[in-house]
DNA sequence: AATTCGGGGTG
DNA sequence: CACCCAGAATT
Protein backbone atom coordinates (compact mmCIF):
# COMPACT_ATOMS: atom_id res chain seq x y z
CA UNK A 1 0.00 0.00 0.00
CA UNK A 2 1.37 3.46 -1.10
CA UNK A 3 -0.89 5.47 1.81
CA UNK A 4 -1.26 4.79 4.88
CA UNK A 5 -5.15 3.73 6.27
CA UNK A 6 -5.91 7.25 7.88
CA UNK A 7 -4.17 9.16 4.97
CA UNK A 8 -6.54 7.54 2.40
CA UNK A 9 -9.95 8.26 5.25
CA UNK A 10 -8.78 11.65 5.96
CA UNK A 11 -8.35 12.77 2.19
CA UNK A 12 -11.85 11.11 1.56
CA UNK A 13 -13.35 13.17 4.66
CA UNK A 14 -12.08 16.21 3.27
CA UNK A 15 -13.54 16.01 0.11
CA UNK A 16 -17.09 13.67 0.96
CA UNK A 17 -17.41 13.94 4.29
CA UNK A 18 -20.02 15.89 6.48
CA UNK A 19 -18.67 19.09 7.96
CA UNK A 20 -21.78 20.39 8.49
CA UNK A 21 -23.44 18.73 11.52
CA UNK A 22 -24.96 21.12 14.35
CA UNK A 23 -22.24 19.97 16.79
CA UNK A 24 -19.49 20.75 14.41
CA UNK A 25 -19.63 24.09 13.77
CA UNK A 26 -16.88 24.69 16.42
CA UNK A 27 -14.71 22.22 18.13
CA UNK A 28 -15.28 23.32 21.34
CA UNK A 29 -15.48 20.80 24.47
CA UNK A 30 -19.13 21.70 25.76
CA UNK A 31 -20.98 21.12 22.61
CA UNK A 32 -19.07 18.39 21.45
CA UNK A 33 -19.46 16.84 24.50
CA UNK A 34 -23.09 17.03 24.26
CA UNK A 35 -23.57 15.68 21.26
CA UNK A 36 -21.46 12.37 22.22
CA UNK A 37 -23.47 12.41 25.11
CA UNK A 38 -26.40 12.39 22.78
CA UNK A 39 -25.24 10.07 19.95
CA UNK A 40 -24.60 7.39 22.72
CA UNK A 41 -26.50 4.23 20.97
CA UNK A 42 -28.75 6.80 19.06
CA UNK A 43 -28.63 7.94 15.10
CA UNK A 44 -27.07 11.42 14.10
CA UNK A 45 -30.60 12.35 12.51
CA UNK A 46 -32.79 11.66 15.63
CA UNK A 47 -30.10 13.45 17.77
CA UNK A 48 -30.21 16.36 15.84
CA UNK A 49 -33.23 18.51 17.04
CA UNK A 50 -32.38 17.42 20.75
CA UNK A 51 -29.52 19.03 20.43
CA UNK A 52 -30.65 22.15 18.77
CA UNK A 53 -33.25 22.59 21.56
CA UNK A 54 -30.64 21.80 24.23
CA UNK A 55 -27.85 24.16 23.12
CA UNK A 56 -30.50 26.89 22.67
CA UNK A 57 -31.89 26.24 26.05
CA UNK A 58 -27.91 26.07 28.11
CA UNK A 59 -25.47 27.79 26.13
CA UNK A 60 -22.60 27.04 28.47
CA UNK A 61 -21.68 24.22 30.46
CA UNK A 62 -22.06 26.61 34.04
CA UNK A 63 -25.98 27.13 31.96
CA UNK A 64 -26.39 23.66 32.70
CA UNK A 65 -24.99 23.14 35.93
CA UNK A 66 -27.09 25.87 37.12
CA UNK A 67 -30.61 24.45 35.75
CA UNK A 68 -33.10 22.04 37.62
CA UNK A 69 -31.96 18.43 36.47
CA UNK A 70 -35.91 18.16 36.10
CA UNK A 71 -36.01 20.84 33.47
CA UNK A 72 -32.87 19.03 31.71
CA UNK A 73 -34.83 15.55 31.93
CA UNK A 74 -37.52 17.30 30.34
CA UNK A 75 -35.43 18.14 27.20
CA UNK A 76 -33.91 14.79 26.99
CA UNK A 77 -37.92 13.22 27.01
CA UNK A 78 -38.06 11.05 23.76
CA UNK A 79 -34.37 10.54 23.64
CA UNK A 80 -34.24 7.31 25.82
CA UNK A 81 -32.06 6.23 28.28
CA UNK A 82 -32.31 8.79 30.94
CA UNK A 83 -29.28 8.40 32.80
CA UNK A 84 -27.23 9.91 30.30
CA UNK A 85 -29.22 13.06 31.05
CA UNK A 86 -28.79 12.34 34.81
CA UNK A 87 -24.74 11.90 34.04
CA UNK A 88 -24.64 15.41 31.62
CA UNK A 89 -26.10 17.46 34.63
CA UNK A 90 -23.90 15.78 37.50
CA UNK A 91 -20.89 16.43 35.10
CA UNK A 92 -21.71 20.07 34.30
CA UNK A 93 -22.01 20.62 38.08
CA UNK A 94 -18.77 18.64 38.73
CA UNK A 95 -17.05 20.98 35.86
CA UNK A 96 -18.16 23.96 37.20
CA UNK A 97 -17.19 23.51 40.71
CA UNK A 98 -14.34 21.98 40.61
CA UNK A 99 -12.91 22.33 36.89
CA UNK A 100 -13.59 26.56 37.53
CA UNK A 101 -16.22 25.85 34.72
CA UNK A 102 -13.35 24.83 31.94
CA UNK A 103 -13.32 21.32 30.62
CA UNK A 104 -10.18 18.42 31.97
CA UNK A 105 -7.74 18.04 28.37
CA UNK A 106 -6.68 14.30 29.32
CA UNK A 107 -8.36 10.93 28.79
CA UNK A 108 -7.89 9.84 32.35
CA UNK A 109 -10.20 13.03 33.53
CA UNK A 110 -12.47 12.93 30.83
CA UNK A 111 -13.27 9.39 31.55
CA UNK A 112 -13.58 9.97 35.37
CA UNK A 113 -16.74 12.47 34.22
CA UNK A 114 -20.31 10.55 35.17
CA UNK A 115 -21.52 9.27 31.81
CA UNK A 116 -17.74 9.80 29.96
CA UNK A 117 -16.68 5.96 29.08
CA UNK A 118 -13.37 4.94 27.34
CA UNK A 119 -14.61 6.07 24.03
CA UNK A 120 -16.26 9.19 24.49
CA UNK A 121 -13.53 10.27 26.29
CA UNK A 122 -11.51 9.40 23.50
CA UNK A 123 -13.59 11.06 21.18
CA UNK A 124 -13.73 14.35 23.08
CA UNK A 125 -10.01 14.40 23.77
CA UNK A 126 -8.88 13.92 20.27
CA UNK A 127 -11.68 16.39 18.57
CA UNK A 128 -11.31 19.14 21.07
CA UNK A 129 -8.05 19.00 22.81
CA UNK A 130 -5.63 17.05 19.74
CA UNK A 131 -4.88 14.34 22.31
CA UNK A 132 -3.53 10.66 20.44
CA UNK A 133 -6.59 8.73 21.74
CA UNK A 134 -8.35 6.13 19.93
CA UNK A 135 -12.30 5.97 19.99
CA UNK A 136 -14.13 2.70 19.53
CA UNK A 137 -18.30 3.09 18.91
CA UNK A 138 -20.07 1.05 17.01
CA UNK A 139 -19.32 2.98 13.60
CA UNK A 140 -15.51 2.14 14.16
CA UNK A 141 -16.62 -1.74 15.35
CA UNK A 142 -17.81 -2.55 12.03
CA UNK A 143 -15.27 -0.55 9.93
CA UNK A 144 -12.13 -2.50 11.64
CA UNK A 145 -14.52 -5.87 12.23
CA UNK A 146 -15.02 -5.52 8.50
CA UNK A 147 -11.18 -4.66 7.40
CA UNK A 148 -8.91 -6.60 9.74
CA UNK A 149 -11.63 -10.05 9.62
CA UNK A 150 -11.49 -9.38 13.56
CA UNK A 151 -14.50 -12.29 14.11
CA UNK A 152 -16.75 -12.57 17.13
CA UNK A 153 -19.18 -10.50 18.82
CA UNK A 154 -17.96 -6.82 20.13
CA UNK A 155 -19.79 -7.16 23.09
CA UNK A 156 -17.50 -9.89 24.01
CA UNK A 157 -14.49 -9.08 25.93
CA UNK A 158 -11.93 -11.07 23.43
CA UNK A 159 -13.67 -9.36 20.12
CA UNK A 160 -13.74 -5.86 21.90
CA UNK A 161 -9.85 -5.99 23.60
CA UNK A 162 -8.87 -7.24 19.55
CA UNK A 163 -10.60 -4.08 18.24
CA UNK A 164 -9.53 -1.83 21.12
CA UNK A 165 -6.03 -2.34 20.10
CA UNK A 166 -6.65 -2.03 16.34
CA UNK A 167 -7.89 1.24 16.77
CA UNK A 168 -5.06 2.50 18.97
CA UNK A 169 -2.60 1.17 15.92
CA UNK A 170 -5.05 2.98 13.32
CA UNK A 171 -4.65 6.50 15.26
CA UNK A 172 -2.84 8.89 13.43
CA UNK A 173 -1.32 11.94 15.40
CA UNK A 174 -1.99 14.62 12.97
CA UNK A 175 -5.29 15.41 12.14
CA UNK A 176 -6.35 13.13 15.17
CA UNK A 177 -9.57 15.70 15.47
CA UNK A 178 -10.72 14.91 11.84
CA UNK A 179 -9.75 11.37 11.92
CA UNK A 180 -12.05 10.30 14.65
CA UNK A 181 -15.35 11.79 12.96
CA UNK A 182 -13.85 10.81 9.65
CA UNK A 183 -14.08 7.14 10.72
CA UNK A 184 -17.62 7.64 12.67
CA UNK A 185 -18.44 9.36 9.21
CA UNK A 186 -17.26 6.46 7.17
CA UNK A 187 -19.01 3.68 9.38
CA UNK A 188 -22.48 5.81 9.21
CA UNK A 189 -22.70 6.61 5.55
CA UNK A 190 -20.64 4.35 3.58
CA UNK A 191 -20.04 0.82 5.78
CA UNK A 192 -23.07 0.63 6.61
CA UNK A 193 -24.35 -2.34 8.56
CA UNK A 194 -26.30 -3.82 5.41
CA UNK A 195 -25.47 -2.92 1.55
CA UNK A 196 -22.52 -1.34 2.47
CA UNK A 197 -21.26 1.28 -0.54
CA UNK A 198 -17.61 -0.45 -0.95
CA UNK A 199 -17.00 1.05 -4.58
CA UNK A 200 -17.02 4.28 -2.79
CA UNK A 201 -15.18 3.73 -0.03
CA UNK A 202 -11.79 5.19 0.71
CA UNK A 203 -9.99 2.53 2.37
CA UNK A 204 -11.36 -0.87 0.41
CA UNK A 205 -8.18 -1.15 -0.21
CA UNK A 206 -7.31 -2.08 3.21
CA UNK A 207 -10.22 -3.88 3.70
CA UNK A 208 -9.43 -7.76 3.77
CA UNK A 209 -13.42 -8.41 3.97
CA UNK A 210 -13.94 -6.37 0.22
CA UNK A 211 -11.13 -8.53 -0.54
CA UNK A 212 -12.36 -11.84 -0.16
CA UNK A 213 -16.44 -10.69 -0.30
CA UNK A 214 -17.45 -11.22 3.19
CA UNK A 215 -18.15 -7.67 4.88
CA UNK A 216 -21.76 -9.47 5.39
CA UNK A 217 -20.14 -11.76 8.19
CA UNK A 218 -18.84 -9.07 9.53
CA UNK A 219 -19.12 -7.39 12.78
CA UNK A 220 -20.40 -10.81 14.89
CA UNK A 221 -23.81 -10.75 15.73
CA UNK A 222 -24.61 -11.09 18.95
CA UNK A 223 -25.44 -14.95 20.02
CA UNK A 224 -29.46 -15.36 20.13
CA UNK A 225 -29.77 -17.33 23.27
CA UNK A 226 -31.84 -20.31 21.97
CA UNK A 227 -35.62 -20.11 23.18
CA UNK A 228 -35.93 -23.21 25.10
CA UNK A 229 -39.13 -25.16 23.99
CA UNK A 230 -41.73 -26.81 26.43
CA UNK A 231 -44.85 -29.31 25.49
CA UNK A 232 -47.80 -28.95 27.81
CA UNK A 233 -51.48 -30.63 27.09
CA UNK A 234 -54.47 -28.53 27.82
CA UNK A 235 -57.36 -30.65 29.00
CA UNK A 236 -60.81 -29.10 27.19
CA UNK A 237 -64.01 -30.17 29.16
CA UNK A 238 -66.92 -29.31 27.25
CA UNK A 239 -70.52 -30.23 28.07
CA UNK A 240 -73.50 -31.09 25.73
CA UNK A 241 -75.02 -27.67 26.49
CA UNK A 242 -72.09 -26.36 25.05
CA UNK A 243 -70.37 -24.98 28.45
CA UNK A 244 -66.27 -24.99 29.07
CA UNK A 245 -64.61 -25.71 32.28
CA UNK A 246 -62.17 -22.99 32.76
CA UNK A 247 -59.49 -23.25 36.13
CA UNK A 248 -58.26 -19.70 37.86
CA UNK A 249 -54.16 -19.98 37.97
CA UNK A 250 -52.02 -19.08 40.68
CA UNK A 251 -51.39 -15.50 41.02
CA UNK A 252 -47.54 -16.60 40.59
CA UNK A 253 -45.94 -17.43 37.35
CA UNK A 254 -47.64 -17.24 33.84
CA UNK A 255 -50.75 -16.12 32.78
CA UNK A 256 -51.09 -15.39 37.15
CA UNK A 257 -54.76 -15.42 37.75
CA UNK A 258 -56.22 -15.79 34.68
CA UNK A 259 -58.49 -18.32 33.31
CA UNK A 260 -57.15 -21.09 31.37
CA UNK A 261 -57.64 -24.78 30.34
CA UNK A 262 -56.03 -26.88 32.88
CA UNK A 263 -52.22 -27.97 31.86
CA UNK A 264 -52.06 -31.73 32.20
CA UNK A 265 -48.23 -33.08 32.42
CA UNK A 266 -47.19 -35.45 29.44
CA UNK A 267 -46.18 -38.00 32.28
CA UNK A 268 -49.67 -37.17 34.21
CA UNK A 269 -51.90 -37.56 30.44
CA UNK A 270 -53.21 -40.88 30.71
CA UNK A 271 -53.98 -41.10 34.32
CA UNK A 272 -56.20 -38.46 33.94
CA UNK A 273 -57.97 -39.57 31.06
CA UNK A 274 -58.45 -42.87 32.29
CA UNK A 275 -60.45 -41.34 34.95
CA UNK A 276 -62.79 -39.71 32.48
CA UNK A 277 -66.50 -40.91 31.46
CA UNK A 278 -65.89 -39.73 27.72
CA UNK A 279 -62.73 -40.58 24.86
CA UNK A 280 -60.54 -37.64 24.46
CA UNK A 281 -59.98 -36.18 21.35
CA UNK A 282 -56.85 -34.68 20.02
CA UNK A 283 -56.98 -31.15 18.76
CA UNK A 284 -54.12 -29.45 16.31
CA UNK A 285 -50.93 -28.03 18.50
CA UNK A 286 -50.74 -23.95 18.59
CA UNK A 287 -47.78 -22.77 20.31
CA UNK A 288 -47.58 -19.73 22.10
CA UNK A 289 -44.26 -17.19 22.44
CA UNK A 290 -42.72 -15.60 26.20
CA UNK A 291 -39.91 -13.75 26.07
CA UNK A 292 -37.93 -16.67 27.07
CA UNK A 293 -39.50 -19.66 25.52
CA UNK A 294 -41.45 -21.16 23.41
CA UNK A 295 -44.16 -23.28 24.47
CA UNK A 296 -45.97 -26.14 22.42
CA UNK A 297 -49.59 -26.56 23.36
CA UNK A 298 -51.46 -29.68 22.43
CA UNK A 299 -54.91 -29.52 23.77
CA UNK A 300 -56.74 -32.45 24.37
CA UNK A 301 -61.11 -32.43 23.66
CA UNK A 302 -63.62 -33.99 26.21
CA UNK A 303 -67.20 -34.05 25.80
CA UNK A 304 -69.59 -34.42 29.04
CA UNK A 305 -72.73 -34.94 29.35
CA UNK A 306 -73.02 -32.29 32.00
CA UNK A 307 -71.07 -30.45 34.50
CA UNK A 308 -71.64 -33.32 37.71
CA UNK A 309 -69.58 -35.99 35.39
CA UNK A 310 -65.96 -33.96 36.44
CA UNK A 311 -64.55 -33.54 39.75
CA UNK A 312 -64.40 -29.13 40.04
CA UNK A 313 -62.43 -27.24 41.89
CA UNK A 314 -63.88 -24.15 43.79
CA UNK A 315 -62.10 -21.78 41.46
CA UNK A 316 -63.25 -23.56 38.28
CA UNK A 317 -66.08 -21.50 35.99
CA UNK A 318 -68.49 -23.14 33.25
CA UNK A 319 -68.99 -20.73 30.40
CA UNK A 320 -69.88 -20.70 27.35
CA UNK A 321 -68.10 -18.70 24.52
CA UNK A 322 -69.82 -15.51 24.24
CA UNK A 323 -69.30 -15.12 27.83
CA UNK A 324 -65.38 -14.78 27.90
CA UNK A 325 -65.25 -11.16 28.26
CA UNK A 326 -66.06 -10.96 31.43
CA UNK A 327 -63.44 -12.98 32.66
CA UNK A 328 -59.73 -12.54 32.15
CA UNK A 329 -58.48 -15.36 30.12
CA UNK A 330 -54.76 -16.23 28.95
CA UNK A 331 -54.18 -16.04 25.40
CA UNK A 332 -54.28 -19.80 24.10
CA UNK A 333 -57.65 -19.77 26.14
CA UNK A 334 -59.03 -17.29 24.26
CA UNK A 335 -58.02 -18.98 20.67
CA UNK A 336 -59.40 -22.64 21.92
CA UNK A 337 -62.42 -21.10 22.92
CA UNK A 338 -62.88 -19.44 19.47
CA UNK A 339 -62.39 -22.39 17.08
CA UNK A 340 -65.44 -23.70 17.53
CA UNK A 341 -65.02 -27.60 19.06
C1' DA B 1 -18.26 -10.90 31.73
C1' DA B 2 -23.03 -10.27 31.18
C1' DT B 3 -27.24 -7.15 31.87
C1' DT B 4 -29.63 -3.10 31.77
C1' DC B 5 -31.18 1.16 29.96
C1' DG B 6 -35.09 3.15 25.50
C1' DG B 7 -36.83 5.10 21.65
C1' DG B 8 -36.40 4.90 16.83
C1' DG B 9 -34.86 3.36 12.16
C1' DT B 10 -34.53 -0.42 8.98
C1' DG B 11 -34.72 -4.69 6.07
C1' DC C 1 -40.52 -8.82 13.94
C1' DA C 2 -35.42 -8.92 14.90
C1' DC C 3 -31.63 -6.38 14.93
C1' DC C 4 -28.91 -2.29 15.53
C1' DC C 5 -27.66 2.47 16.76
C1' DA C 6 -21.57 8.33 17.75
C1' DG C 7 -21.88 3.13 25.09
C1' DA C 8 -21.67 3.48 30.04
C1' DA C 9 -22.87 1.94 34.52
C1' DT C 10 -24.05 -1.75 37.24
C1' DT C 11 -24.16 -6.58 39.03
Amino acid sequence: MTTTFATSLLAWFDAHGRHDLPWQASLQPYPVWVSEIMLQQTQVATVIPYFNRFMARFDTVVDLANADLDEVLSLWTGLGYYARARNLHKTARLIRDQYQGEFPNTLPELNALPGIGRSTAGAIAAICFGVHAPILDGNVKRVLARAFLIDGWPGQGETAAKLWAQAETLTPTLRVGDYTQAIMDLGATLCTRSQPKCEQCPVRTHCLAYAEGSTDAYPGKKPKRVKPTRKTHMLIVKTLAGRFRLSRRPEQGIWGGLYCFPEIEEDALPSALDSVPASPVRLPQLTHSFTHFHLIIEPVLLVVADEQQIPSLAEDIWITPDEQDRYGLCRPAQILLNQGH
